[in-house]
RNA sequence: GUGAGUGUAGCUCAGCUGGCAGAGCAUCGGAUUGUGAUUCCGAGGGUCGUGGGUUCAAGUCCCAUCACUCACCCCA
């Protein structure tokens, strides 16, 4: 029988575990430095919970689950596994109005998506959520702009960009060339540029039917990028941009202080991002290196938990992909060895000697050390070190007459190659150290 | 959902106009019975993705099928 994985699914086999779960310790250890707090929510939902909050295209990757008895057998529906963390927490602060806002919370789990696999994208992949609920200050967006300038910082990255921009900024730009009621597509469009460049966008632009001068003005509106981009924006624009403006000012000016670092934040006005659910400040992370989309995306979605519960409540949040950070990291060299957690082999010189072994490993695990026992027959004592060296494990104690009877251990580090006989205490100090 | 490409040893791949299935790395054994990584010698390992067809003969040509990869769409 062959087997096979289930399309766009992995195994993360221990020494990927261990790549993964050095980013999710690094990231939690980042989101708890700025108060935000863990949640887990169900992998599927109501089917209701779901549906018309991922536009069309969206909607057609949902992973929906058949009913049990009859009336799956007709092929009915009522409930799906869940397509991002953000629509889970919508419907959390809808059944929880007691919760004390704002309400700060991460969230790293599975979700899932019918798209078809390529580098990069999977059917299965973890998102490591923040947002912040219940508050409309740019505080909070300055503080997810951070939080993920901090985390892209903390696992090792440099060559990296957060471009930001704001959804009625945006809006502002299409209703000014008189385009306000093909808003969504034109975005489509628009969003396109890095990939497509500006004459693949002006073709598709064309191919919508908008007009050679609607998108002359558009370019001009788009020209700067940067710095710039907003005072250049405010004199096109005048009004209908002002309030977009002056909270994206805000945002940056908070995160400037919070230590983000400017050269790394860039006003991007063709930022669109696709969630149909985004209505303030949107931002995306990327590295220039890999070439694998965005790593990291967020916005503003005021208007998301009042579908569920009648009351407007304010949010705002981002999305790291564990996955594609993984596979960026590996490419950029950023994971320390992560072979084996374990620090000591302890070998085995002959079933004789077996016992002082066995107590040696139980006193340095007691040591707190993570160590390893010989488990298997015993061998040449070389295949034992031989095994040490290929699972990455630094250290070697061999216990064998001349140490019995000196009362000693040997101990050998195997990246330097040197070796001493010494106490056990004193060799577990210093691999301690 | 649309288009293209690739399936040969555990891994990366070579295999010409059809003619006995190959290399490097990895693994295992030995040189070295108290010492890995380096060096030397040796060994094992294959239904050539699967099914059919053409042929004296198919890894190679044809058809089908499955799996994977890449691009588009969309996105983490």
């Amino acid at each position: 029988m062959s087997v096979h994985l289930a399309k766009g699914t992995r195994d993360h086999l221990p020494e990927k575990m261990n790549q993964r779960l050095h980013v999710i310790a690094t990231l939690r250890e980042v989101f708890e430095r700025y108060g935000f707090e863990p949640l887990e929510t169900p992998a599927f939902e109501r089917i209701e919970t779901l549906m018309g909050k991922y536009g069309d295209e969206g909607e057609q990757l949902i992973f929906k689950i058949l009913k049990r008895g009859e009336g799956g057998k007709r092929g009915e529906v009522d409930q799906a596994l869940r397509y991002d963390l953000t629509v889970p927490l919508a419907r959390v602060i809808a059944m929880n109005p007691a919760l004390r806002m704002p309400f700060k919370r991460y969230q790293i789990q599975p979700v899932w998506r019918a798209d078809r696999p390529q580098r990069g994208r999977y059917r299965e992949f973890v998102q490591c959520d923040v947002d912040t609920v219940g508050c409309t200050s740019m505080l909070a967006d300055a503080e997810c702009v951070a939080v993920l300038h901090d985390g892209l910082q903390a696992l090792g990255f440099e060559g990296f960009t957060i471009r930001v921009n704001h959804r009625a900024l945006l809006r502002a730009c299409v209703e000014h060339v008189g385009l306000g009621d093909m808003e969504s597509s034109v975005l489509i469009a628009i969003d396109k540029l890095d990939k497509i460049g500006r004459d693949g966008v002006n073709a598709e632009l064309k191919g919508r039917g908008v007009s050679d001068e609607s998108i002359a003005t558009l370019w001009e509106l788009f020209s700067v990028r940067g710095p710039g981009a907003l005072d250049h924006l405010e004199a096109l624009l005048g009004a209908p941009a002002t309030t977009p403006i002056n909270e994206l000012r805000e945002m940056l000016d908070a995160a400037a202080e919070m230590g983000v670092v400017l050269d790394r934040l860039v006003v991007d006005p063709t930022l669109a991002r696709g969630l149909g659910y985004y209505t303030g400040p949107v931002f995306e992370a990327e590295v220039t290196e890999p070439k694998i989309g965005s790593i990291s995306g967020g916005g503003r979605y005021d208007g998301l938990v009042g579908i569920f519960s009648n009351r407007q409540v304010p949010a705002v949040g981002l999305s790291l992909g564990l996955d594609r950070l993984v596979v960026v990291m590996e490419e950029l060299g950023l994971f320390p060895d992560l072979r084996s957690a374990s620090k000591v082999l302890v070998t085995v010189y002959s079933e004789e000697l077996r016992p002082h072994s066995i107590r040696a490993v139980s006193t340095i695990r007691e040591a707190g050390i993570p160590a390893q026992l010989v488990l298997d027959r015993v061998g040449k004592i070389g295949k034992q070190f031989k095994s040490a060296d290929q699972a990455g494990i630094p250290w070697v104690v061999v216990i064998g007459p001349d140490d019995l009877q000196a009362g000693t251990v040997s101990l050998k580090h195997l990246p330097s190659g040197s070796q001493e006989n010494l106490s056990l205490a004193r060799a577990i100090d210093k691999i301690r150290s």
